[in-house]
DNA sequence: TGATCTTACGACCGATCGTGCTATTTTGAG
DNA sequence: CTCAAAATAGCACGATCGGTCGTAAGATCA
């Protein structure tokens, strides 16, 4: 047993590092290209020795977007929430806050994931949904609170804003791993700052 | 020979109707979940016998990309020039034009290609961006066009114009299809008028 | 230390993938 | 009708996929 504390048994950090592997590689290859053989290969260890720490593919690949989910909790919203309450929905929401360094973004194996399990029924897309409402709710109430204290519009419909900020959210992620155009960045940030101007008072 | 005219040989008849089958059928599981196996039983012919008339998946999948291309300036560029010139840039950019009826949207293995090819090298990857930038250099046009005529702003920054619409048409497909919300049609079709609105003098 | 439970490995399975090769059927021009 | 050419089917291959199983190595605790 362990001590009750920090203490994890050998198992459960190996599982996290496979996680942490699978994370990188799903941003490369995305959740569905996942492959259980090149991952224990890149996690240096056996293929079925991998696979005895997840039931099945569909499981491994649900606990890899709860990770994910869970990073980019860490990395875009509880960084954002620190900020003044007025300035939240705009740091919050930014897609150069989500995407932020080019590397390693934290939002991009979901928005590479919601493209290839849309269709796909299951384990993943279910708990993909469940993710990304609540990414859409943290941002709609980030949004409220904003109209709140005055900084944008009472007539803001935060819904909506929510939809259009995760939109260019999935459009920049597009335009950039696609056209691999510099200027896409400057793009993004604009709209952004266009939709941020259009949502003001 | 040929005739000349409208008799072509027994094997364009089939390769044609292979390609339809292929659009289809690309609309469902994206360009990249295309099979050889599937796509053969859905036209109704041995796999080897379907294979034969494409040099390798690679090319069929570029194949199908251009029909696409091609099934999507017929169904929505091609009407929307023949709109009067004033209203053309809304009509040929409008998320609801693109995507059309939920069923068999022409833009839909557009974007879904976009999704799947957008880090995986090769001749699909090539000729999806050299699509991608033929349509949006028509919008950025259609936009221009806008301009001169007085409709929308001077100022306009045709390029980002172009950018935010293509953004806007991703957005809806994901949205739509991962959520199945209805009330996506609405939104997008809100986001849209926002852009235009925001872009008229 | 010795006993026991956890962890990892290698071999293997059936299915499916893309892709050639060869035979057979079908087409269409002379 | 004849017959070469085109079109299609049959078959098999190597590779890779997710997944299973028996077993050896390693950790944990009495």
């Amino acid at each position: 047993m362990e001590s009750l504390g920090g203490a994890v048994s050998k198992g459960e950090t190996t599982r996290q590092s496979i996680l942490d592997q699978a994370l990188d590689l799903s941003s490369e290859v995305g959740l569905e290209g996942l492959t259980l053989g090149v991952l224990a290969q890149r996690v240096g260890m056996s293929k079925s020795g991998l696979y005895a720490h997840f039931a099945s593919k569909e499981l491994l690949q649900r606990d890899v977007l709860d990770a994910a989910a869970a990073r980019f909790v860490d990395v875009v919203l509880v960084p954002a929430l620190k900020q003044p309450r007025g300035c939240r929905a705009s740091r919050c929401s930014s897609p150069a806050g989500c995407a932020g360094a080019p590397r390693s973004s934290p939002g991009l194996p979901f928005v590479a994931a919601a493209a290839d399990f849309d269709d796909r029924p299951g384990l993943v897309r279910d708990s993909l949904i469940s993710h990304l409402k609540d990414m859409l709710g943290a941002v709609s109430r980030a949004a409220r609170i904003a109209v709140e204290e005055g900084h944008f519009r009472a007539d803001l419909d935060t819904d909506q804003f929510a939809y259009e900020v995760w939109g260019q959210l999935v459009a920049y992620q597009h335009y950039r791993r696609l056209l691999g155009d510099p200027e896409t960045q400057a793009r993004a940030q604009r709209a952004f700052r266009g939709l941020i101007e259009a949502s003001r008072t």
